[in-house]
DNA sequence: ACTTTGCTATAACGATTGTCATAGCCTACG
DNA sequence: CGTAGGCTATGACAATCGTTATAGCAAAGT
């Protein structure tokens, strides 16, 4: 199983993302990710000296470009194919994981931070919304849609399909997924022919 | 016979669905729970022989319910007054906690179970989901909505409040919730007068 | 050949977790 | 009065957590 593999750096990033998305934040251990991405303990402090805290970050802003490259690619064919594209991922990550995975930004976005601190890594999962926000907007506005309705879609899609995300795996269902798409679609249309 | 302040078994479920929903469901522990209802752990067993499990499925119900009965009253005013309620309850939450409070329902469909068990407080989330999406979507029907755009549409706002929610606490700002607002009123209007 | 550098291995620390057991209080009912 | 039962108090259990320390390895630079 020793294909020509990425770093073990990137294994355990992208292991901890996987598990955060599962399990949420504060269940996901050190140890575990480490053992996931067969990296050992000693390791994982090694690449990452400020513990947890600097994982995490890297985990979410990981999930956030992989995720942006797709919908900056797909965007190209317009709004709707973004959309559609973007839908396809999350669905594809929910059945995949028979329900048991979901976006890993959402996860770390709803647990507050241990102490009074800030946490650095719910900075990088607002700087991951207000990325997906933008790509989307502006392709709203270059197909024609009022720049101040773009923004508004534009948030209103990705909560949704966040929100969306997490019914679906409460219910075991794709249904919510499906209703969500049909309402966004038509919602895109109208704002693109205005 | 203390009827005047709420029992302590109360208290305990209350609190608990408080802290689920600012620190996620593993990161609430029994102990905690007990110390902020000024309950003794001892008995939170007492109360919830099955453990944590029983305490985390009673708080996802009892703020379904307690959502459901401010929803339903509003929505008597018409389906757009009860969104506008919606909104402002969340709102609410989120601004009173200075955004570290969100909704526990979504915490806890976010978190795997341990095993390979069912959960029982996950099967409870998907009714709470279910539930909401019923109340509108009835709303809307008495309005005038067609049945199938009813439904969808009440789904996408309980998925765009819960992620609109999360995304305000990783912003730190209302401003999501205002631009969906917006977007989701004017659903509303487009789909009570076709 | 020697040292530096990048990574691994192993063990330990204090704290906290869910859960359970046991003994005690305190009120209410017979 | 006495006794039963709802609730409290206390402490323990095995496990796991994040983190740190220390010693070791292999290759690369000099």
């Amino acid at each position: 199983m020793s294909e020509s593999s990425p770093s073990a750096r990137d294994r355990i990033v992208a292991g901890a993302a996987d598990m955060i998305s599962r399990r949420g934040l504060n269940a996901t251990s050190i140890r575990e990710t480490a053992k996931h991405a067969r990296a050992p303990l000693g390791s994982t402090y090694h690449y990452f000296p400020e513990g947890k805290q600097q994982l995490v970050t890297e985990a979410v802003r990981y999930t956030g470009e992989w995720t942006a490259r797709s919908l900056r690619k797909e965007l190209q064919a317009g709004p709707v194919a973004g959309l559609q594209a973007f839908l396809a991922l999350w669905r594809k990550i929910v059945v995949d994981s028979d329900f048991r995975a979901g976006c890993p930004v959402l996860a770390v976005s709803i647990e507050e931070p241990a102490a009074g601190r800030t946490s650095a890594a719910l900075a990088a999962a607002a700087d991951v919304f207000t990325t997906w926000e933008g790509l989307l907007a502006d392709s709203l506005r270059e197909h024609g849609a009022e720049p101040e309705r773009a923004a508004n879609l534009a948030t209103l899609i990705v909560a949704a399909v966040e929100g969306t995300v997490a019914m679906c795996r409460a219910k075991r269902s794709t249904e919510p997924l499906d209703r969500t798409a049909e309402q966004l679609r038509t919602l895109i249309l109208a704002a693109v022919e205005d």
